[in-house]
DNA sequence: CTTTGGGCCTGGACGC
DNA sequence: TGCGTCCAGGCCCAAA
């Protein structure tokens, strides 16, 4: 389930490994994902060298020295998978595109789900165009997303403020896991109405969504070390949730009984799970 | 304009 | 044990 924060470690995992690499072989397994893969993909990005990685909202992008940007979404089950030069390893199923180096080093890319994407453009300005990226709203980490940017986004949706995190119009990046975690760490409802957020309960809001991704991806980032196991497993933040997924189980910020008050809640809004503490967030 | 619901896809958890 | 069912998730699109 990588929301940006799993995404940002992927990223300053594989920085290291392409950053300056040249793309030597470009394999596809399959026609594409949910939608299908750039038509003539080796042709396009075969022998070229690779200046950064970047990342817009949960996208990665590999930026080359052109110009040019190949994009990896990762849907819910996305991995990648660092090869070093040599390495013998089998494929693996539900491995679905790699690419290697002239050095030798390779990243694959499984998705069992294949709610993932992979996308290539002639430009940033050619991305920032395209239809998943126009409407995007603001990233939430740097320091200019305030409460007052958050607060005027809102401004005359009735939509339940959990749902409107998850628009990703209004703020990019936030997924089902860390919406419920930063409601909980703003103290507010998830069922309250977006747009009747006062400004004070907004900058809470901006900075619970900052500081629970910071968090995550220093806890990720504390586990890169491990990020070329075979596993490929990017270091998530499970065991730093305040409710996510712990319904019945008593809240960290709440000191009642679980046997009188049911613990964490869990609730379905839009078809998607919900966890908050009644008594923290109002 | 907004909101809602279905579709995509597989693996894991669960009940019988 | 082996079925069947449900759920998880991000994103897009059609419909209301």
């Amino acid at each position: 389930m990588p929301e940006l924060a799993e995404v940002e470690t992927i990223r300053r995992g594989l920085e290291p490994v392409l950053a300056g690499g040249r793309v030597a072989v470009v394999e596809t397994a399959r026609e594409g994902l949910r939608v299908p893969f750039p038509q003539k993909l080796r042709e396009k990005i075969s022998g070229l060298r690779i200046h950064k990685l970047g990342r817009r909202a949960k996208y990665l992008l590999i930026e080359f020295e052109t110009g040019e940007i190949l994009v990896l979404h990762l849907g819910m089950s996305g991995r990648i998978r660092i090869l070093a030069p040599g390495s013998a390893e089998a494929r693996q199923k539900h491995d679905h595109f790699s690419l290697s180096l002239d050095g030798g080093a390779q990243i694959v890319l499984n998705d069992p789900r294949r709610f993932g994407s992979v996308m290539f453009f002639a430009s940033l300005p050619e991305m920032e165009a395209h239809s998943a990226f126009r409407a995007l709203g603001p990233e939430p980490l740097p320091e200019n997303f305030t409460g007052r940017v958050l607060h005027a986004r809102l401004e005359g949706r009735k939509a339940a403020i959990k749902q409107a995190l998850m628009d990703q119009r209004i703020v990019a990046g936030v997924g089902n896991i860390y919406a419920s975690e930063a409601l909980f760490r703003a103290r507010i409802s998830p069922l309250r109405s977006a747009g009747a957020l006062d400004e004070a309960e907004s900058r809470r809001l901006a900075d619970g969504i900052r500081s629970v991704l910071e968090d995550a991806i220093a806890a990720g980032g504390s586990s890169l070390r491990d990020y070329r196991k075979a596993d490929g497993s990017p270091g998530y933040f499970q065991h730093g949730f305040a409710v996510y997924d712990r319904q019945g189980l008593p809240c960290p910020g709440c000191h009642c009984d679980v046997a009188k008050t049911g613990g964490i809640a869990k609730i379905i809004q839009g078809g998607r799970a919900t966890y908050y503490c009644e008594r923290v967030q109002k």
